[in-house]
DNA sequence: TGTATGATCGCCT
DNA sequence: GGCGATCATACAG
């Protein structure tokens, strides 16, 4: 079954774990999403529409790809409805496909450290400023959904990296993956949030 | 194992 | 002019 990007951050950001993404051939299953909303603070959007977010107001299904404190690039996934500015940033991801060409791209070799992070997984993808708008269900890019049998715990948690609206569990990841960006604190959601902080 | 810091650019105030 | 949806390196303990 196909992902729909027109649904919420949140369900896409959800849906995407166990999924797989590739640039030319370049990729892996995705371990690691955030949802941004319009009505969110920390969102690029909630300011309302800019120059750099244009594409998050656009279509969904295309990539929204800025720049992160002057040195990386970070890929998002835009979607919910037409109008509405909302996306799910790509985390990480655990490579499986063209891992040669991530290790030439990011200069080392250790798997766990070649996309384990939104600014290391573009560089290993080589995504940049020119993937900006592009439609994410033709070349370069191609997306796989995770199979519907696919047995595999998703944990949510807070989002990293941001200032405002920290305490949103939006952050969602693999459970136990060993690709992940960093670990996940304890669990934000489940019986026991009590030990946070 | 953890905390601090520099790099570097575009957007917004 | 300030501040990031970051990362690698340099230290301290």
């Amino acid at each position: 079954m196909a992902i729909d990007f027109s649904a919420s951050s949140l369900d896409v950001a959800r849906s995407l774990i166990g999924a797989s993404v590739f640039v030319d051939g370049v990729g892996g299953v995705i371990v690691e999403t955030e949802a941004y909303d319009e009505d969110d603070p920390a969102s690029h959007t909630f300011a309302g529409h800019t120059a750099r977010n244009a594409v998050m107001f656009g279509s969904p299904g295309r990539a929204y790809v800025y720049r992160s404190y002057g040195i990386h690039w970070c890929l998002n996934f835009v979607c919910m409805p037409r109008g509405h500015g909302a996306g799910v940033l790509i985390r990480a991801l655990e490579p499986t496909a063209g891992v040669d060409r991530m290790r030439e791209r990011r200069g080392l070799d250790d798997p766990r450290l070649l996309c384990s992070g939104p600014g290391r997984l573009c560089q290993a993808l080589a995504v940049t400023h020119a993937h900006n708008g592009l439609r994410l269900d033709r070349r370069p890019f191609r997306i796989v959904a995770r199979p519907d049998d696919a047995d595999l715990a998703v944990h949510a948690g807070v989002r990293i990296g941001i200032s405002k609206a920290r305490e949103l569990p939006w952050r969602f990841v693999l459970a136990g993956s060993r690709f992940l960006s960093k670990r996940p604190a304890a669990a934000a959601i489940g019986p026991n949030r009590a030990k946070e902080r």
